[in-house]
DNA sequence: CAAGTTGTTGACTGTTTGGTTCCAAATTCG
DNA sequence: CGAATTTGGAACCAAACAGTCAACAACTTG
C-alpha cells in the first residue's frame, strides 16, 4: 500500500557504490549522490537514512559482488594454482584498466579506519578471502598439487596480504610488467 | 628585515603531516590545521598558500623521513635477509601500535589517486623503495646470501608490493600472528 | 469515491567549508 | 626613526555541506 517507489533501490545502491568507489566517502557529496542516483535529495534520505548508511550498503554490495565472485572462482577451480594466478591477474587487469578506482575495500580500509562498522565489514571480508584461499590450498595439498609440508592457512594469510598490496601498487600507477612480475614471485611461495 | 617568523615551519609541517596521516586530506579541515599547528589562519595561508600545498609538503616530509629511513637500513645492512625481515617487522609493529594511522603513502595513493602530483610523489617514493631493495638484493646475490638464479629486481618488485599489502592489512586490524606469518612466508621468496 | 499510507520533490535550514582580506601590534634592518 | 614584513585574530565570503520538511502524487483497501 502507498505510492510505489519509482526508482530501483538496487541500481541506486550500485550507482552509489560506483561513486564512493571512484571518489571515496568524504569526497562524494550528497549533491553528487543526488545527481548520480537520479533521485531527489529527500527521496534519498527517506530511502537510505543518511550518507553514512548508504555508504555501508554500497560497501556491503561491493563485498558481496567482488569478494564472493573471487571466492567462487577458488571454490570451483579443479586446479588451485592456476585459479589463484587467474584471480591475481584479473585484479591486475582491473587496476590497469581503471587505476583511479582501485579496490573499494582497500579504499575503505585506509580512508575510514576510524569508523568501527566500516573496519569490521572490511576485516570480515578479508577473513572470507583468507578462508577461501585456505580452503582451496587445503584441497590442493590433499591432492598433492602443493607440497605436504606447506601450511595452507599461512599461505592464505600471505596471499591475502599480497593481494591488497597489488591493489595499492595498481593505484600508484605501477605498470603491467611490475604487477605481473610481483604476481609470479608471489605464486612462487606455493612451491 | 621585517618581523621574523615566530613559529617553526618544520615543526608546523610535521604537525600537519600527523593530522593528514591520521585523518586523510578531505577529513582534515583548515580549522583542524589552525588548531593543530597552533598558528592563526592568516599566518597559515601566508606561510603555506593553501591546504593543498601544505599537504604536498607534509607528504614529501613523510617520504623523506620514512622511506629514506627504510632505505638507509637496507643500504647499511651487512646481512640483507635479516635487514629486510627487520624492516617488515618494524612496519608490523607500527601498524599494531597505531592501526588508525597506517601508512601515509598508502593513504595518499588510495584517497588521492585522482591528483596527479600526489600520485607522482607516491610512485616516485615506491620506486625508491624498490630500487633500495633491488640494490640490497643485488649485493646479497653477489655475496652468495641468496641464490644466483634469483632476479633481484623481480624480488624487489614483489617485496615492494607485499609491503603495501602489509600496511593495508594492518589497517584492517589483522592481528600480530597474521601479519608476522605473512612476513615469514614472503621472506620465503628469497630462498 | 474516501481514507489511509507511502514516495517524491525541491525549496529550505543552519552549519561548515576553504580561502581572503583587513588590521593594529610586533619586530627586524638600514 | 622609518620602511619592511610577519604576527594573531577577527570579519568576511560564496560555495558546499548534511539533513529536514510540507505539499503534492500515486497506490491499496474499504
Amino acid at each position: 500500500m502507498g505510492r510505489p517507489r519509482t526508482f530501483d533501490i538496487d541500481t541506486a545502491v550500485d550507482r552509489a557504490m560506483e561513486l564512493f568507489w571512484r571518489q571515496g566517502f568524504e569526497a562524494t557529496s550528497t549533491e553528487d549522490l543526488v545527481e548520480g542516483l537520479g533521485i531527489a535529495r529527500g527521496s534519498l534520505y527517506k530511502a537510505f537514512g543518511s550518507k553514512e548508511q548508504l555508504y555501508a550498503l554500497a560497501l556491503r554490495r561491493y563485498c558481496e559482488r567482488h569478494a564472493v565472485g573471487l571466492i567462487e572462482i577458488l571454490e570451483r577451480a579443479d586446479q588451485v594454482r592456476p585459479a589463484i594466478r587467474a584471480v591475481l591477474l584479473e585484479l591486475v587487469e582491473a587496476d590497469l584498466a581503471d587505476p583511479e578506482r582501485g579496490c573499494l575495500l582497500v579504499n575503505a580500509a585506509t580512508e575510514r579506519s576510524a569508523h568501527r562498522d566500516t573496519v569490521r565489514q572490511v576485516s570480515r571480508t578479508m577473513g572470507q578471502i583468507e578462508a577461501a584461499l585456505a580452503g582451496a590450498l587445503e584441497r590442493a595439498r590433499a591432492r598433492g598439487e602443493i607440497a605436504a609440508d606447506k601450511n595452507p592457512r599461512e599461505l592464505a594469510q600471505f596471499l591475502t596480504t599480497f593481494l591488497q598490496g597489488l591493489r595499492v601498487m595498481g593505484k600508484a600507477r605501477a605498470d603491467r610488467a611490475f604487477l605481473e612480475n610481483a604476481v609470479e614471485v608471489a605464486l612462487g611461495a606455493l612451491d
